[in-house]
DNA sequence: AAATTGTTTCTGTTTAGACAGAAATTTATG
DNA sequence: CATAAATTTCTGTCTAAACAGAAACAATTT
């Protein structure tokens, strides 16, 4: 599968994009290549396409159907795995924002409450404390509020987020 | 500076959020610190309370200030620089968007902006050509949306976030 | 059931980035 | 302006994560 020059950019590019925000390069190209291309790929092909281990695809894919990224898929008379994604770039952005909510969000608000009811709180500075509770109330209201956005439907979010800030007229 | 456990706790748990989402863990760490403790401290404080290398601390202040989220400030009769962070989460969170923002957000904008711009672009499929138009679109319509809601002040960003869902029922 | 094909796991190796310590530079003070 | 103190920059080392290739394993076909 030769990619053509503006296919390989946007995957190169992706992949830049996950390292900057912990992402491993090898799992944004892999996704990115699925993304665009847009149909399913076994293993082998995206091997070949991205010029990496076998072995890395593995375990990439892997850890993108961890993510609810990527799906296995069937096709008749084949008989390798074949995997995509979503191609709707809003449901994918749902389905990342799910999963860091759940694997960092979500623990840190539980670690720090139980900070705040840790014996050794109270000994604290009381400035110290409080900036441990604010901390606390803004990554569970982020939280709370991105769940809450999350439950509207695409069309509606959109819609919402190309509001912008004159949404504020409302809010008296 | 001695820390006691909660702080000694918080630190070494902001160091590893940070690593979750791309920033070196020295880096978080010193934020961190200087986020609890609420008070300047010089870098030599600094080293010695994370037990890291003085140059490591010079280093990851240099970049925390070009981030704009740590000060150099002149403590009377002292000679050494001090460093301040602002204590205010929310405040910090504003400066952490705007960065991001500007550093990944933007350029990527750009990026796909000229990839539709390029000759190559008309010779694609029409499929791929809809999914880099819409990842356009939708990076695009998250950095304006983002730009327009640091405009607000913190006070009416906090009560629209808790507002949550029920804001649909003004999209109507 | 042997052979072929496909997939996963395991075992190094490589590499980029984090980091330490020394050297160089800058700044301040007597 | 010499000395001392503070800071930055430089260079080399270390380490964790990414990665490759081989081996092991599993499934399918004839």
């Amino acid at each position: 599968m030769k990619l053509n020059p503006v296919t390989e950019k946007f995957i190169l590019h992706w992949g830049e994009m996950g390292s900057q925000w912990g992402v491993n390069r090898t799992m944004s190209q892999i996704h990115a290549l699925l993304f665009i291309i847009g149909k399913p790929l076994n293993a082998e092909e995206i091997t070949e396409t991205l010029g990496v281990a076998r072995s890395n695809v593995s375990n990439s894919i892997k850890e993108l159907q961890n993510w609810g990224l990527v799906q296995k898929v069937s096709i008749l008379g084949d008989r390798r795995d074949h995997f995509t994604t979503n191609t709707d770039v809003w449901e994918l952005a749902r389905i990342i924002v799910v999963e860091r909510q759940k694997r960092e969000l979500e623990p840190t608000v539980q670690f720090l409450q139980q900070l705040m009811d840790s014996p050794e709180f109270e000994h604290e500075n009381s400035e110290v404390k409080a900036r441990i509770r604010d901390t606390q109330e803004f990554v569970s209201t982020l939280t709370t509020w991105s769940s809450e956005m999350l439950k509207l439907p695409t069309s509606i979010l959109k819609k919402f987020l190309k509001l912008g800030a004159s949404i504020k007229k409302v809010l008296r």
